[in-house]
DNA sequence: ATATAATTGTGACCAAAGTCACAGTACGGT
DNA sequence: ACCGTACTGTGACTTTGGTCACAATTATAT
């Protein structure tokens, strides 16, 4: 699908050109990095296909999913950052084969001006951002580990689009900041209460969690 | 200090005059309510005087602290509600006597393209919110409850620009989302070791912390 | 095919934080 | 001065989550 065809609902035609004469189309794969932590931001990423995720690293290497992004979806994160050349806080990771619109920071400022549906873009995008924010603290703040693991599964699928997710129990305890062994047996009493099947590697929820 | 003479540094003159138009001022006491979570948001506030708390609600009634809003300041959940009218997901409570600007959300829209100060205002303003979002998911992640009160502590000396604090236990607990016995227990040991000193209802930090 | 590495399962133990119960203390109002 | 209330201190216990140790299983590479 072309640019123009895409974004044809929510930006104006002008815009769209803008963006056609302006953004270079980047393509990546699952598990590349596309920004570090602390690394200074140069573009204002617009997804087109895939999924980014976005994690949150603390000084010790530990780290803790934030959100996702999805196609057609940009990170609020590089918005702010972009107006004043900050350095990232996060960083951002293709969850799959990703394909995206880069567009140069430097457009931002003007268009935000000259073009009302980039403001509103920008805005939902940030509205939405501080909304998934504000989840993951809920989450950290009012739930146990038992809640916050189902709540992560069901995000996991709900961002793949599938019920059968592909993932370590490592690497879930990565991404909530936990150890290991306490989200394997978290895991198995969901398996013993039928909410969900364990293979090696592989997740299936069933439709009980 | 009137609005010109406040504002001349970050503003155009221009946006000044509009500000001195369009904005009212209004005055609440220490501990009322400015925006319950769930109201829509009708005015974007710029502090004048005094500090506002910004808190999240859970759905059982559980309270966490999130951030101050300092005098010249504004709160960036104000500016994306705004945009469409959303509620408001946070409880901002005048934590001292508070006076502001109210700034009807009408005009949001239009300012953002028409003054470059108001549009870099408030992406400071919404990359400030962002990094404290972050700086409470930290705490909640990363660090342990001990650690947690320690800059519970001195982010609230910070605000008020005293080391001398006025609040009992419980609602300390309150902020925190934790529970009363604990965090005494913490603030005992902090003593033993010297690095407050604890009243009733008050509690006064030591350059040892 | 076999060795090696990664993944998962689990028991035992520990530490952090929450809960319960209750006592003692300070304050405000009449 | 006295009473009722709010605040603080603390011991005992429970729950949750993290750590350690080690076994069993599955995948991968040579």
């Amino acid at each position: 699908m072309n640019i123009a065809e895409r974004f044809k609902n929510i930006f104006e035609p002008e815009l769209i050109q803008a963006i056609e004469s302006m953004a270079e189309i980047s393509i990546v794969k699952e598990g590349d990095v596309i920004l570090e932590a602390g690394q200074t931001v140069r573009i204002i990423p617009i997804l087109l296909k895939g999924i980014l995720k976005i994690t949150r690293i603390d000084d010790s290497g530990k780290e803790l999913l934030l959100y996702y992004v999805h196609t057609n979806e940009s990170c609020a994160m590089t918005f702010t950052c972009c107006m004043q050349q900050y350095p990232s806080e996060i960083r951002a990771v293709a969850e799959t084969d990703v394909e995206f619109l880069a567009i140069p920071i430097g457009v931002m400022d003007e268009w935000l001006s000259r073009f009302p549906t980039w403001k509103s873009f920008v805005m939902r995008t940030i509205r939405n951002r501080f909304d998934e924010l504000l989840n993951a603290i809920d989450q950290l703040a009012f739930q146990k580990l038992d809640e916050r693991l189902v709540n992560y599964l069901k995000e996991k699928a709900r961002a793949t689009g599938s019920p059968l997710i592909n993932i370590s129990h490592e690497e879930i305890a990565t991404e909530m900041a936990s150890s290991r062994e306490v989200i394997s047996r978290l895991l198995k009493k969901l398996e013993n209460d039928k909410k969900l099947l364990l293979y090696r590697n592989q997740i299936r929820l069933l439709k009980e969690l």
